[in-house]
DNA sequence: ACAACATAATAAGGCAAGCATATTAAATTG
DNA sequence: CAATTTAATATGCTTGCCTTATTATGTTGT
Protein backbone atom coordinates (compact mmCIF):
# COMPACT_ATOMS: atom_id res chain seq x y z
CA UNK A 1 0.00 0.00 0.00
CA UNK A 2 2.26 2.65 -1.39
CA UNK A 3 1.29 6.05 -1.48
CA UNK A 4 -1.69 6.06 0.60
CA UNK A 5 -2.23 9.79 0.57
CA UNK A 6 -0.31 12.10 -1.73
CA UNK A 7 -0.34 15.93 -0.86
CA UNK A 8 1.26 16.45 -4.92
CA UNK A 9 -2.67 15.13 -6.02
CA UNK A 10 -4.77 17.19 -8.14
CA UNK A 11 -6.81 18.71 -5.53
CA UNK A 12 -4.33 19.64 -3.26
CA UNK A 13 -2.17 21.16 -5.67
CA UNK A 14 -5.30 23.32 -7.46
CA UNK A 15 -5.93 24.44 -3.40
CA UNK A 16 -1.96 24.97 -3.21
CA UNK A 17 -1.79 27.10 -6.54
CA UNK A 18 -5.14 28.75 -5.48
CA UNK A 19 -3.89 30.34 -2.20
CA UNK A 20 -0.19 31.46 -3.91
CA UNK A 21 -1.67 32.91 -6.58
CA UNK A 22 -4.38 35.04 -3.88
CA UNK A 23 -1.25 36.12 -1.86
CA UNK A 24 0.89 37.23 -5.13
CA UNK A 25 -2.16 39.20 -6.18
CA UNK A 26 -3.08 40.54 -3.01
CA UNK A 27 0.08 42.08 -2.99
CA UNK A 28 -0.28 43.55 -5.88
CA UNK A 29 -3.63 44.55 -4.80
CA UNK A 30 -1.79 46.54 -2.03
CA UNK A 31 1.07 48.05 -3.35
CA UNK A 32 -1.52 49.67 -5.68
CA UNK A 33 -2.54 50.97 -2.35
CA UNK A 34 -6.24 49.64 -3.42
CA UNK A 35 -9.03 48.14 -0.75
CA UNK A 36 -10.60 45.05 -2.23
CA UNK A 37 -10.12 41.91 -1.86
CA UNK A 38 -9.37 39.00 -4.78
CA UNK A 39 -13.23 37.66 -4.21
CA UNK A 40 -14.44 41.20 -4.30
CA UNK A 41 -12.24 41.74 -7.52
CA UNK A 42 -13.99 38.84 -8.77
CA UNK A 43 -17.60 40.20 -8.02
CA UNK A 44 -16.71 43.43 -9.83
CA UNK A 45 -15.47 41.38 -13.30
CA UNK A 46 -18.36 38.88 -13.92
CA UNK A 47 -20.64 42.19 -12.87
CA UNK A 48 -18.34 44.64 -15.71
CA UNK A 49 -18.70 41.02 -18.02
CA UNK A 50 -22.17 40.43 -17.38
CA UNK A 51 -23.61 44.13 -17.05
CA UNK A 52 -26.19 45.42 -15.43
CA UNK A 53 -28.10 42.21 -13.84
CA UNK A 54 -30.52 41.01 -11.23
CA UNK A 55 -28.80 39.96 -8.81
CA UNK A 56 -29.38 36.21 -8.74
CA UNK A 57 -28.31 36.31 -12.05
CA UNK A 58 -24.75 37.16 -10.62
CA UNK A 59 -24.55 34.52 -8.23
CA UNK A 60 -25.23 32.05 -10.79
CA UNK A 61 -22.56 33.57 -12.96
CA UNK A 62 -20.56 33.52 -10.09
CA UNK A 63 -21.08 30.20 -9.00
CA UNK A 64 -22.12 31.20 -5.58
CA UNK A 65 -25.41 31.34 -3.45
CA UNK A 66 -27.69 34.79 -3.34
CA UNK A 67 -27.21 35.21 0.08
CA UNK A 68 -23.11 35.13 -0.71
CA UNK A 69 -23.53 37.42 -3.06
CA UNK A 70 -25.98 40.30 -0.75
CA UNK A 71 -22.69 40.02 1.42
CA UNK A 72 -20.39 41.35 -1.00
CA UNK A 73 -22.54 44.14 -2.40
CA UNK A 74 -23.06 44.88 1.02
CA UNK A 75 -19.33 45.60 0.79
CA UNK A 76 -19.01 47.33 -2.55
CA UNK A 77 -22.25 49.12 -1.69
CA UNK A 78 -20.69 50.92 1.23
CA UNK A 79 -17.27 51.47 -1.15
CA UNK A 80 -19.45 52.56 -3.54
CA UNK A 81 -18.12 50.71 -6.21
CA UNK A 82 -21.98 48.97 -6.85
CA UNK A 83 -25.25 50.29 -6.87
CA UNK A 84 -28.52 48.56 -6.33
CA UNK A 85 -31.50 49.70 -8.15
CA UNK A 86 -34.97 48.81 -8.66
CA UNK A 87 -36.17 46.74 -11.14
CA UNK A 88 -39.17 48.40 -12.94
CA UNK A 89 -39.96 44.81 -14.02
CA UNK A 90 -40.06 43.14 -10.85
CA UNK A 91 -40.30 44.94 -7.68
CA UNK A 92 -38.87 42.18 -5.32
CA UNK A 93 -35.67 42.13 -7.95
CA UNK A 94 -32.78 44.78 -7.60
CA UNK A 95 -30.69 45.45 -10.54
CA UNK A 96 -27.31 45.86 -9.73
CA UNK A 97 -24.49 48.25 -11.57
CA UNK A 98 -20.99 49.29 -11.15
CA UNK A 99 -20.41 53.38 -10.54
CA UNK A 100 -17.98 55.49 -11.91
CA UNK A 101 -16.07 54.92 -9.65
CA UNK A 102 -15.67 51.07 -10.34
CA UNK A 103 -14.55 51.80 -13.71
CA UNK A 104 -11.43 53.28 -12.42
CA UNK A 105 -10.56 50.43 -9.93
CA UNK A 106 -10.58 47.93 -12.51
CA UNK A 107 -8.61 49.04 -14.43
CA UNK A 108 -6.12 48.86 -12.03
CA UNK A 109 -7.59 45.71 -10.55
CA UNK A 110 -6.53 44.43 -13.83
CA UNK A 111 -2.97 45.50 -14.01
CA UNK A 112 -2.50 44.10 -11.20
CA UNK A 113 -4.09 40.83 -12.47
CA UNK A 114 -1.59 41.10 -15.28
CA UNK A 115 1.43 41.55 -13.24
CA UNK A 116 0.14 38.48 -11.28
CA UNK A 117 0.36 36.44 -14.16
CA UNK A 118 3.23 37.45 -15.25
CA UNK A 119 5.05 36.86 -12.25
CA UNK A 120 3.13 33.18 -11.79
CA UNK A 121 4.06 32.24 -15.22
CA UNK A 122 7.92 33.09 -15.28
CA UNK A 123 10.08 30.91 -17.18
CA UNK A 124 7.41 28.68 -18.21
CA UNK A 125 7.52 27.69 -21.81
CA UNK A 126 4.77 29.84 -23.21
CA UNK A 127 3.71 26.72 -25.21
CA UNK A 128 3.05 24.92 -22.15
CA UNK A 129 1.26 27.65 -20.40
CA UNK A 130 -1.24 28.01 -23.17
CA UNK A 131 -1.86 24.18 -22.63
CA UNK A 132 -2.77 24.46 -19.44
CA UNK A 133 -4.54 27.43 -19.54
CA UNK A 134 -6.90 26.14 -22.08
CA UNK A 135 -6.86 23.24 -20.51
CA UNK A 136 -7.81 24.76 -17.13
CA UNK A 137 -10.44 26.67 -18.86
CA UNK A 138 -11.96 23.17 -19.94
CA UNK A 139 -11.75 21.90 -16.82
CA UNK A 140 -13.72 24.53 -15.23
CA UNK A 141 -16.57 24.20 -17.56
CA UNK A 142 -16.50 20.32 -17.45
CA UNK A 143 -16.75 20.71 -13.39
CA UNK A 144 -19.73 23.22 -13.85
CA UNK A 145 -21.31 20.93 -15.64
CA UNK A 146 -20.87 18.04 -13.33
CA UNK A 147 -21.90 20.00 -10.20
CA UNK A 148 -25.03 21.31 -11.85
CA UNK A 149 -26.31 17.83 -12.96
CA UNK A 150 -25.89 16.15 -9.93
CA UNK A 151 -27.25 19.37 -8.08
CA UNK A 152 -30.88 18.68 -10.39
CA UNK A 153 -30.08 14.72 -9.30
CA UNK A 154 -30.67 15.76 -5.74
CA UNK A 155 -34.06 17.67 -6.66
CA UNK B 1 -9.13 50.22 -23.53
CA UNK B 2 -10.82 46.37 -24.25
CA UNK B 3 -10.86 43.37 -21.61
CA UNK B 4 -10.29 45.97 -18.81
CA UNK B 5 -10.96 42.64 -16.37
CA UNK B 6 -11.48 39.47 -17.56
CA UNK B 7 -12.99 36.99 -15.04
CA UNK B 8 -11.60 34.33 -17.74
CA UNK B 9 -8.16 35.56 -16.09
CA UNK B 10 -5.60 33.00 -14.91
CA UNK B 11 -5.79 34.00 -11.69
CA UNK B 12 -9.76 33.51 -11.20
CA UNK B 13 -9.58 30.24 -13.27
CA UNK B 14 -7.34 28.68 -10.79
CA UNK B 15 -9.48 29.80 -7.67
CA UNK B 16 -12.69 28.51 -9.20
CA UNK B 17 -11.12 25.33 -9.70
CA UNK B 18 -9.76 25.03 -6.59
CA UNK B 19 -13.53 25.88 -5.11
CA UNK B 20 -15.11 23.59 -7.61
CA UNK B 21 -12.76 20.59 -6.82
CA UNK B 22 -12.89 21.28 -3.51
CA UNK B 23 -16.87 21.09 -3.58
CA UNK B 24 -16.41 17.79 -5.04
CA UNK B 25 -13.85 16.59 -2.61
CA UNK B 26 -15.98 17.35 0.07
CA UNK B 27 -19.10 15.26 -1.22
CA UNK B 28 -16.98 12.10 -1.48
CA UNK B 29 -15.57 13.26 1.84
CA UNK B 30 -19.10 13.36 3.56
CA UNK B 31 -20.34 10.28 1.21
CA UNK B 32 -17.90 8.39 3.43
CA UNK B 33 -18.71 9.43 6.08
CA UNK B 34 -15.75 10.93 7.39
CA UNK B 35 -15.34 13.88 9.58
CA UNK B 36 -12.35 16.18 8.55
CA UNK B 37 -12.00 18.42 5.86
CA UNK B 38 -10.16 18.99 2.96
CA UNK B 39 -7.72 21.39 4.86
CA UNK B 40 -7.81 18.91 7.86
CA UNK B 41 -7.20 16.26 5.09
CA UNK B 42 -4.00 18.21 3.31
CA UNK B 43 -2.28 18.61 6.78
CA UNK B 44 -2.80 14.68 7.07
CA UNK B 45 -1.08 14.16 4.07
CA UNK B 46 1.81 16.39 4.63
CA UNK B 47 2.42 14.43 8.02
CA UNK B 48 2.48 11.49 6.10
CA UNK B 49 4.46 12.31 3.83
CA UNK B 50 6.61 13.89 5.92
CA UNK B 51 6.78 11.75 9.46
CA UNK B 52 7.39 12.29 12.38
CA UNK B 53 8.39 16.34 12.82
CA UNK B 54 8.58 19.04 15.02
CA UNK B 55 5.28 21.52 14.33
CA UNK B 56 7.40 24.65 12.68
CA UNK B 57 8.57 22.24 10.02
CA UNK B 58 4.84 21.24 9.57
CA UNK B 59 4.17 24.71 9.30
CA UNK B 60 6.73 24.92 6.77
CA UNK B 61 5.70 21.87 4.66
CA UNK B 62 2.36 23.32 4.59
CA UNK B 63 3.05 26.93 3.56
CA UNK B 64 1.31 28.21 6.78
CA UNK B 65 1.73 30.19 9.81
CA UNK B 66 2.84 28.11 12.55
CA UNK B 67 -0.45 29.22 14.92
CA UNK B 68 -2.62 28.24 11.89
CA UNK B 69 -0.71 24.74 12.30
CA UNK B 70 -1.67 24.62 15.94
CA UNK B 71 -5.81 25.13 15.34
CA UNK B 72 -5.36 22.03 13.06
CA UNK B 73 -3.81 19.72 15.45
CA UNK B 74 -6.00 21.01 17.96
CA UNK B 75 -8.73 19.68 15.89
CA UNK B 76 -7.35 16.64 14.82
CA UNK B 77 -5.71 15.39 18.08
CA UNK B 78 -9.24 15.87 19.80
CA UNK B 79 -10.05 13.67 17.12
CA UNK B 80 -7.48 11.44 18.14
CA UNK B 81 -6.02 11.39 14.46
CA UNK B 82 -2.74 12.89 15.58
CA UNK B 83 -0.90 13.11 18.73
CA UNK B 84 1.94 15.60 20.00
CA UNK B 85 5.06 14.20 22.49
CA UNK B 86 7.45 16.54 23.80
CA UNK B 87 10.73 16.38 21.75
CA UNK B 88 13.22 14.87 24.23
CA UNK B 89 16.18 16.79 22.44
CA UNK B 90 14.44 20.40 22.49
CA UNK B 91 12.00 21.06 25.49
CA UNK B 92 9.99 23.61 23.57
CA UNK B 93 9.33 21.59 20.87
CA UNK B 94 6.69 19.12 20.06
CA UNK B 95 6.69 16.41 17.87
CA UNK B 96 3.76 15.50 15.98
CA UNK B 97 2.89 12.01 14.65
CA UNK B 98 -0.51 10.37 12.94
CA UNK B 99 -2.59 7.69 15.30
CA UNK B 100 -3.40 4.44 14.30
CA UNK B 101 -7.00 5.60 13.74
CA UNK B 102 -5.29 8.17 10.97
CA UNK B 103 -3.87 5.23 8.69
CA UNK B 104 -7.35 3.67 8.41
CA UNK B 105 -9.05 7.17 8.12
CA UNK B 106 -6.14 8.23 5.27
CA UNK B 107 -6.70 5.76 3.26
CA UNK B 108 -10.56 6.45 2.99
CA UNK B 109 -9.34 10.04 2.12
CA UNK B 110 -6.59 8.72 -0.55
CA UNK B 111 -9.78 7.05 -1.67
CA UNK B 112 -11.90 10.01 -2.26
CA UNK B 113 -8.90 11.84 -3.59
CA UNK B 114 -8.61 9.42 -6.51
CA UNK B 115 -12.92 9.63 -7.01
CA UNK B 116 -12.64 13.29 -7.53
CA UNK B 117 -9.84 13.26 -9.61
CA UNK B 118 -11.97 10.65 -11.87
CA UNK B 119 -14.72 12.94 -11.61
CA UNK B 120 -12.78 15.96 -12.46
CA UNK B 121 -10.48 14.82 -15.21
CA UNK B 122 -13.30 13.20 -16.77
CA UNK B 123 -13.72 13.19 -20.86
CA UNK B 124 -10.19 15.36 -21.12
CA UNK B 125 -7.09 13.65 -23.29
CA UNK B 126 -4.92 11.89 -20.61
CA UNK B 127 -2.00 13.70 -23.01
CA UNK B 128 -3.56 17.11 -22.20
CA UNK B 129 -4.24 15.82 -18.54
CA UNK B 130 -0.83 14.96 -18.14
CA UNK B 131 0.67 18.18 -19.18
CA UNK B 132 -1.72 20.24 -16.97
CA UNK B 133 -1.19 18.14 -14.25
CA UNK B 134 3.09 18.49 -14.66
CA UNK B 135 2.49 22.31 -15.55
CA UNK B 136 0.33 22.28 -12.15
CA UNK B 137 3.47 21.27 -10.03
CA UNK B 138 6.25 23.03 -11.74
CA UNK B 139 4.01 26.10 -11.43
CA UNK B 140 3.54 25.49 -7.82
CA UNK B 141 7.65 25.02 -7.01
CA UNK B 142 7.66 28.05 -9.36
CA UNK B 143 5.29 30.54 -7.43
CA UNK B 144 6.63 29.07 -3.65
CA UNK B 145 10.14 30.43 -4.38
CA UNK B 146 9.24 33.73 -5.64
CA UNK B 147 7.09 34.12 -2.34
CA UNK B 148 10.20 32.68 -0.50
CA UNK B 149 12.74 35.46 -2.34
CA UNK B 150 10.05 37.98 -1.36
CA UNK B 151 9.66 37.21 1.45
CA UNK B 152 13.72 37.43 2.13
CA UNK B 153 13.60 40.68 0.44
CA UNK B 154 11.59 42.37 3.09
CA UNK B 155 13.89 40.99 5.79
C1' DA C 1 28.75 32.29 33.61
C1' DC C 2 25.46 35.07 32.08
C1' DA C 3 23.12 38.69 29.42
C1' DA C 4 21.08 39.21 24.92
C1' DC C 5 18.93 37.24 21.46
C1' DA C 6 16.43 33.68 18.90
C1' DT C 7 13.16 29.94 18.61
C1' DA C 8 8.89 26.64 19.68
C1' DA C 9 4.51 26.52 20.74
C1' DT C 10 0.38 28.84 22.15
C1' DA C 11 -3.44 32.26 23.81
C1' DA C 12 -6.36 35.75 22.30
C1' DG C 13 -8.70 37.78 18.93
C1' DG C 14 -9.88 39.02 14.15
C1' DC C 15 -11.31 38.73 9.24
C1' DA C 16 -12.78 36.89 4.80
C1' DA C 17 -15.47 33.80 2.19
C1' DG C 18 -18.64 31.30 2.13
C1' DC C 19 -23.03 28.30 3.58
C1' DA C 20 -27.86 26.98 5.43
C1' DT C 21 -32.18 28.32 7.20
C1' DA C 22 -36.06 31.22 7.77
C1' DT C 23 -38.55 35.42 6.52
C1' DT C 24 -40.93 38.93 3.73
C1' DA C 25 -42.76 40.78 -0.28
C1' DA C 26 -44.07 40.20 -4.71
C1' DA C 27 -45.06 37.38 -8.94
C1' DT C 28 -47.03 33.33 -11.25
C1' DT C 29 -50.04 29.57 -11.95
C1' DG C 30 -54.03 26.48 -11.37
C1' DC D 1 -58.09 34.07 -5.79
C1' DA D 2 -55.52 30.39 -3.27
C1' DA D 3 -51.28 27.91 -3.65
C1' DT D 4 -46.85 27.94 -5.09
C1' DT D 5 -42.56 29.94 -6.55
C1' DT D 6 -39.19 33.48 -6.70
C1' DA D 7 -35.98 37.68 -5.20
C1' DA D 8 -33.64 39.48 -1.79
C1' DT D 9 -32.27 39.54 2.92
C1' DA D 10 -31.57 38.72 8.34
C1' DT D 11 -29.43 35.83 11.32
C1' DG D 12 -26.04 33.03 12.63
C1' DC D 13 -22.73 29.51 11.66
C1' DT D 14 -18.17 27.14 9.96
C1' DT D 15 -13.70 26.97 7.88
C1' DG D 16 -9.29 28.58 6.98
C1' DC D 17 -6.38 31.25 7.64
C1' DC D 18 -3.79 35.69 9.89
C1' DT D 19 -1.38 39.02 13.46
C1' DT D 20 0.26 40.05 17.81
C1' DA D 21 1.52 39.06 22.24
C1' DT D 22 3.34 35.56 25.89
C1' DT D 23 5.87 31.80 28.02
C1' DA D 24 9.30 28.61 28.16
C1' DT D 25 13.24 27.23 26.57
C1' DG D 26 17.91 27.22 23.71
C1' DT D 27 21.97 29.46 21.76
C1' DT D 28 25.64 32.68 21.40
C1' DG D 29 28.99 36.18 22.37
C1' DT D 30 31.91 38.14 25.95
Amino acid sequence: MRTPIDPDSIGFLINDLARQSRAIFEREIEAANLTVTAAEARVLAHMARTGATRQHLLADSLGMTPMSVTGFLDRLEKSELVERTPDPKDRRAKIVTLTERASDILIQISQAGRKTEQTISEGLCPKEWDVFYRTALQLRRNIADTLITDQKDEA
